[in-house]
DNA sequence: AGGTGTGAAGCCATTCACAGCG
DNA sequence: CGCTGTGAATGGCTTCACACCT
């Protein structure tokens, strides 16, 4: 492998892995850290594919992204991958966050008070609601959605996190993009239009329900075609380890509301 | 196309669906009931495939799965694709749900009171706290953990909530799976294990954010890496309608705890 | 031996481009 | 003539299987 300066390398690298992986990256590196946690230095492929519930190929082929970090025949150092994965995701730096929308969804947010152990602080909160302008949700207290741009700019926002009615959504979202913002969180359930430099997320609760009934509907269907009953194994329902491991779909998506909608909308 | 039972034609064309392509058609559901709601009787490909930020192609492959509903020369009747796309999605059910995890999270979701306009009516909600049994949570009072089996199974409850801190979530997980529940939606940060009938789905706030994280890293690294400033498309902040259409990447996840934690690690 | 790293093969999804029909 | 519906081409992700290293 070929000398190259470590940021060069990063660029690189992170240009050719598969949006698939990176998602997945995230998931090693939390089920790495609480290895770590709890004193464990190594694992082997099998090991961590099993606990992801991946197979343990595409494992490898994730983590060789990375760069060659394993040793042969024993496997990998869990402080290693988890510094790797880090340097990929970019949780080396801070990715400061705001609000949008201080209802049922919002205020879970915002009550956390500062994201995860560490990377995603929570510093600003935007709502329209006058009775809530200035009162502290989770230590921080709500600013008026006209000051988003101003705010976001004075606190260096990086990341926006939209928890309004859809309604607001897009009126939102371009505050954010005023106001710097690099990515966004979207909950509504809306499609945003940002500029092309703007990287967005959307969850959608009624999707995934939606999704979910779309399987459940499938099987009772192919049943019923097929003329006979359900002959699924049905076992081992309550003993945790004995099936299989849940591997998701694609698309995430959802919606929420300051107002107490969740955003969902059928019919 | 040849004639076959109703039933029957449902099973087999659902069984070929793509996963992707199911997501997609709850947001073209969504899209056309706003549509029928302000008395839009009629779409083309081009104005339903713009309002769901895809190409108009992928939306004509996707509205395809359904069947040949549209009228060439013409576009589609909106009346016709919600009927079908509710058919195919299993909507004309109900499928009654039950929240686990009575938190921040599990709060702002049975403050829902019965989820979107008809289909996914919450009927049961779950924790462990004391002080929360029996108390009503959106009008639902709240039950016991330990009660899930029985209750799940009396009020026949068909899709799960997992909103519970991650250590309960397999616990939880079981006893759904115990009380009958078909699917479930897992707002925890664990990978569930399930017997093959149940289905499950993840939505993980922590990853989102990574992921939003990578991109934000990598834009920076390349830019850092080709030597120059960021010569990115900055225009049109503010003004909606202007950007593109913001398309979402795969795997969906997300964290949420009974105890106030969204369930997020990092390190 | 034993487990990683990776070309190659296979599979699924998206995109293209145009035939077919109203 | 215009827009739908769809085979065929493309591209990306996953799986396989084994060479390679410790």
């Amino acid at each position: 492998m070929p000398a190259v300066s470590d940021a060069e390398d990063t660029a690189v690298r992170a240009k050719q892995i598969p949006e698939a992986a990176v998602a997945r990256l995230a998931v090693y590196l939390r089920i790495l850290s609480g290895l770590a946690e709890q004193g464990t230095t190594a694992v082997s492929s099998e090991e961590l594919s099993a606990a992801a519930g991946v197979n343990s190929a595409k494992l490898r082929k994730d983590l060789s992204y990375l760069g060659s970090y394993g040793t042969r025949g024993v496997g990998y150092e869990v402080q290693v991958l988890v510094s790797q994965i880090e340097r990929i995701l970019g949780l080396t730096r801070q990715h400061r966050v705001a609000v949008a929308g201080i209802g049922n969804l919002g205020h879970a947010l915002a009550n956390y008070g500062g994201f995860p152990g560490r990377g995603f602080p929570v510093e600003a909160l935007f709502d329209l609601d006058p009775d809530l302008i200035g009162v502290p949700v989770g230590g921080l207290p709500v600013s008026h959605m006209d000051d988003i741009p101003r705010v976001c700019s004075e606190r260096e926002i990086s990341v926006g996190i939209i928890a309004t009615p859809p309604t607001a959504a897009q009126s939102v979202c371009d505050r954010l993009v005023a106001g710097g913002v690099q990515c966004i969180l979207n909950f509504a359930p809306v499609v945003l239009q940002v500029p092309a430099h703007v990287e967005v997320r959307k969850v959608d609760l009624a999707v995934e329900l939606q999704i979910l009934s779309f399987h459940v509907a499938r099987r009772a269907d192919s049943a019923a075609g097929a003329g006979g009953g359900t002959p699924e194994n049905q076992g081992n329902a309550g003993l945790p380890g004995t099936g299989r491991p849940a591997d998701n779909g694609s698309g995430g998506r959802n919606g929420a509301g300051t107002d107490g909608g969740l955003g969902m909308v059928v019919r």
